[in-house]
DNA sequence: TTGAAAGCGCTAACAG
DNA sequence: CTGTTAGCGCTTTCAA
């Protein structure tokens, strides 16, 4: 690989000429040297060494992403849409890695984001605790977390950036309620986050407003140790029989995210129960796979491309200054209605 | 930041014995001495830092990944499957791009890789032609492209990985076949890449085996031009009309991914088409989520994970000692039968 | 406007 | 066995 040296000999001119020309310094170069060195540049075909330029300035273009699974089709669209943003917006790399939720490999994965000299990163979050966050900002790290809405309270030094999941439990129950079901169930796989506990709380309000808490529950799954995408779907497979078993059955169902609901319909239909017409089902995420399963899925929509730029723009920004005050960024998510919810069956 | 500096100045020895510690040469180390140092280590919490390092011996703990579309679920697995072996084999940290099966995209990776000092890039291909990656392994990368088994004969560079594809497209179509099917087609998105080509010839052999070429054919859909996993199955959704169309209509279709075949399945449904009992449908990839389409999809599944590891080996060995004979490691596949596939209605 | 030189943090001779 | 030191390629003062 050539070296600034190089580029430097050829065009006939010194180092610091060549940097200047490659840190975009026009106007401390004449036009002749200019040319001369961009002649150079591409006749050698030089790039600049990041790895040196990282050691003198101690920066490098690269973006830290930690999700729980990219076989997750919702996290390896978030990877695309943030990969993308961090590349047109800043022209950074995404350096990725897959959590399962575990706080081993977050932290794991903090070291060496460190050590490389990454100081942007975006996190799907884990369970409830984000003390290993805070550590993390405490050693220079610009830290979005995504999916887990906090009380300006905490005063976190962390910034968050999640689709109001509240809301998204509130308007998936809504959307039974008005089919004119009045039996609910919301299914939860079992390990708690903030994203979760706030879904079960929208349908909570949602359920309680309409009076029905007594014939509403929520239902949580027997855990799902990882969180792929095989393993959600199981789980919602398995649940199946559990919703079955119920006395009374409840007729409308909200799963707290699309893969879930997925497996769901297809245990449904293995045990004998139809979708629509015993089951009303609503998942969450909107995953483009929803519209292709059968019967179409609703489900609640989330603004991935809005949140995506949202946290590359925030989290390069305050990599770039740290003292920014942190926020809480809430965005609003939308029911995009399917074949999966009817009118209940009278009974 | 601690550096190695104040790592040596706390236990009271020389930079490097900090050094020959950090590398584990503990053979050149007074057990006090090394003892000391990992004190000093643990008390300051030092990181060597990556970039000095890799200035230093040119090259860094990273590798670049270069999928078509994370959103695509079958590269979202494999993402999650390289990353694991990456780091559990080597402690190598993964670097992703997402191609959009764009030269352009690709190239420009290939340059933000070199000049990041990475030297592995595993590549899942774009089109026909790899001059670009030959290219790259010019430049010192060690490239290994999947999903592209080559002609021993091209002489190549670049190490190749893939599923036998042709042995894929001919195990689809024996099982119709073996089903009674004998109006088959083949359906494959516009925009050929090899491994399309490749399923596409064992279907013909197939076919032609069993003297059906005269009542089977192969359906190119009108481009899609990204490779997300949306935009693959409204490709396969809107050819279900097209094969309604058809006369005499086919009753066995083998698709050449999972996501073309669950848009297919949707298609057929809306315009009137029962699967399995008017149309059998397998499909290619092996995704789990086929296990939950209604009805489940008859698959060919490819060993992701033995591919997966002998990718990751292999780019990294090839990285540490650039001279080894190219290689063209081919996996069999395996099909996974469900309920998309039927004995064909009389007619 | 251009050039010389220090130094980012580390590794690996080499000398002691 | 331990310490000193010369760079790796770049940016950035500072002097010319």
């Amino acid at each position: 690989m050539a070296t600034i040296h190089d580029v430097a000999a050829l065009a006939g001119v010194s180092v610091s000429s060549v940097s200047n020309v490659l840190s975009g310094r026009t106007d401390k170069l004449g036009a002749e040297t200019y040319r001369r060195v961009e002649a150079a540049i591409s006749q050698l075909n030089y790039r600049p060494n990041r790895a040196a330029r990282q050691l003198k300035t101690g920066h490098t273009p690269m973006l830290g992403l930690l999700v729980p699974s990219t076989a997750n089709p919702m996290y390896g669209q978030l990877a695309l849409k943030i990969e993308a943003a961090a590349q047109e917006r800043y022209g950074y790399r995404l350096l990725l890695a897959n959590t399962h939720r575990d706080k081993q490999h977050e932290a794991r994965m903090f070291e060496d984001l460190l050590s490389f000299g990454v100081q942007s990163v975006i996190v799907v979050s884990s369970m409830d605790d984000e003390r290993h966050l805070e550590n993390a900002v405490a050693r220079g790290l610009a830290v979005v977390s995504y999916d887990r809405s906090i009380d300006l309270a905490e005063h976190s030094q962390v910034d968050h950036v999640s689709p109001d999941n509240f809301q998204a439990g509130y308007i998936a129950t809504d959307h039974l309620i008005a089919h004119g079901h009045t039996r609910l169930a919301f299914l939860v796989p079992g390990g708690k986050t903030v994203s979760r506990s706030n879904k079960v709380a929208g349908f909570l309000k949602r359920v309680s407003e309409a009076g029905l808490q007594g014939s509403s529950e929520v239902i949580e799954g027997q855990v799902a140790e990882t969180f792929g995408d095989s393993e959600l779907a199981d789980l919602g497979f398995a649940m199946a029989s559990q919703i079955k078993a119920m006395r009374p059955m409840p007729t409308g169902i909200v799963t707290v995210n699309d893969l879930l609901a997925i497996g769901l319909m297809a245990g449904l239909h293995q045990v004998g129960l139809h979708v629509p017409q015993d089951v009303s089902v609503v998942g969450m995420d909107g995953l483009s796979i929803a519209a292709f399963t059968n019967p179409g899925l609703t489900s609640v929509s989330m603004p991935l491309d809005a949140m995506a730029d949202a946290m590359v723009q925030r989290v390069v920004e305050r990599s770039q200054q740290l003292e920014l005050p942190p926020i809480n960024m809430i965005f609003q998510p939308d029911l995009v209605g399917r074949q999966s919810v009817a009118t209940p069956a009278n009974s």
